[in-house]
DNA sequence: TTTTGCATTTAGAAAATCTAAACGCGCCTT
DNA sequence: AAGGCGCGTTTAGATTTTCTAAATGCAAAA
């Protein structure tokens, strides 16, 4: 633990931000700074870690092995400090509280509390990622989005969504990948030892019965998808949750069918909070920007043909 | 996530490491500045969240009811950085690299690596944190330890410890039992659901048989251990895992029993790597600082009492 | 009552970081 | 092939942040 006192984090963060961000002059703006700063903080940061984290190119910054790495554990960590400390913020304020399963947190409502706050600046989002099942109306949460086949905390739920998975690897991987037999001839990353989502999908392919490879195994979905950047191997993926690596090209999806896998997710309100107006504003919100997600990944085959 | 432009990230370490430790003292001592320094960081760091987040004492600092709920959250991902960063540094060194469970990782193994490194100047520990089951010999993993009944990752397995459990709880919750029967009054937090050791525990206290009463329930160990230590339950820990929230005085331990489970701390060694001298000075270091853990624990009542 | 251990405050020194502008380099357009 | 555009880098100086060291105040322990 005392390694950091030789690394700052703020050098971390730099090096999250212009990996996720893929140019200097992005990463410099969301993180409010020049340019110029950022050149010498990488330079510092990556003097400090003893490494070349970036090769530059003519179009911007590319990760380098060992960056593309460590950059999804970076990104989780900073964004798990970034949930706590809008906790703390939201303290005494007219907050929405909403649990959500960790990874959901992790890998798609974080990148878009910003524009629920910017929208609607008098509410302020309290995000607990949590697999708490417990009844919602002896907490203090007002909401809890829950993915499953019936319907989640108590009856009063109501349906956002279809769940839908696909495969998604590295380029690299992908390149390996020519038809879907060749899925049989790669590493498919399983999630505790499972294969959720695969079934459905090679049903749906008319490749059912056959047995995948072997491949790493992973606590849960989210290091999963971390292997999967890092051409460890292809996994089934949530739509929701892979579609943000997708759209940046930290993986691609070597076959556009996406499979209904039966579950759905769910919104279930406080029976305390059902009339608080914020409530009606976050899930309208919710629903716009999770169909979002999903339509932009529909159309991108149609383009790319 | 652009919420962390308001707040330096080194003013969340800073929280951390005083939450931790007690006193800004040690504290300093452990970030290698003067408690001046820490006490201008600590009032800039509460002036920027907005809260109070440790009352002075006359014996040192006491974390605020917020401090202590997002105190184990922040050392969780500021941990995980810490790892990345150790990660990154050992390349092309003469590296050791372990897999371990991802909660050993970041409740066990990671504040007793400096340790490690002090000791064996000339190795460098690369800590995989994964529940990466796949064979090690076709991996770039020299070690791997798992918690089982059965010998982990291949016959070669060797057994480090018995693995044994002990309910915690907040101070506070701890007020209300008094007597083994107590413990169906207040709530159980469970880990996916389940009451993992529990049977054995109560078994040996001759309480089997009845109901414990719900809690809130979290996908991991570590969540549930955090639980414990806000405040909201009773969780069965492991041994290895709770001992330093218990010397640190965060959970406590109503009663002094302690059960096996059955379940056995494996280590595992590639093929590749059986000849490695490192990989004995790891064995044989990590042997004496279980021990420690466990013996350590075991002596309290006695000095309690 | 004295001592000890703790956090805090202050002033000034030291270090880190930023901005703005100039610059060099590829790529794309013309 | 020339010009323009977008990219990261460099530089110098200003600015801001952060640190140290020493003095101070406070409360509990001896």
């Amino acid at each position: 633990m005392q390694n950091l006192n030789a690394i700052p984090l703020s050098s971390l963060r730099t090096i999250e931000v212009i990996a996720r961000n893929g140019t200097l002059r992005a990463a410099a703006d969301e993180l409010g700074v020049t340019p110029g700063a950022l050149s010498q903080r990488l330079a510092k940061a990556e003097a400090a870690l003893g490494q070349v984290l970036f090769t530059r190119t003519s179009t911007g910054l590319q990760p380098t092995e060992i960056c593309a790495q460590i950059s999804p554990r970076l990104t989780a960590a900073i964004g798990e400090l970034s949930l706590v400390v809008s906790d703390v913020q939201a303290i005494g304020q007219n907050t929405l509280t909403v649990t959500v399963a960790p990874i959901f947190a992790s890998r798609w409502l974080i990148w878009r509390i910003k524009d629920f706050n910017d929208l609607n600046p008098e509410i302020s989002l309290r995000v607990l990622p949590a697999v708490d099942v417990a009844d919602l109306d002896h907490s203090e949460v007002d909401i809890g989005i829950r993915v499953g086949e019936d319907p989640a905390l108590g009856a009063g739920a109501t349906k956002l969504l279809d769940q839908r998975v696909f495969p998604v690897c590295s380029p690299e991987i992908a390149a390996r990948i020519k038809s879907p037999d060749d899925l049989f001839t790669v590493p498919i990353i399983r999630e505790n030892e499972l294969l959720y989502g695969w079934r459905p999908w090679l049903s749906e392919m008319g490749l059912e019965g056959r047995d995948l490879s072997f491949g790493p195994t992973y606590a849960d979905a989210s290091l999963c998808l971390d292997a999967a950047m890092t051409g460890q191997g292809v996994f089934m993926a949530w739509e929701t949750l892979a579609c943000d690596a997708l759209e940046r090209g930290q993986i691609v999806a070597p076959f556009d069918v996406r499979s209904l896998t039966g579950a759905v997710y769910w919104f279930a309100v406080r029976t305390r909070s059902q009339r608080n107006p914020s409530v009606r504003k976050f899930k309208s919100w919710l629903e716009t920007e999770l169909a979002c997600s999903v339509r932009y990944w529909n159309k991108q085959p149609e383009t790319g043909a």
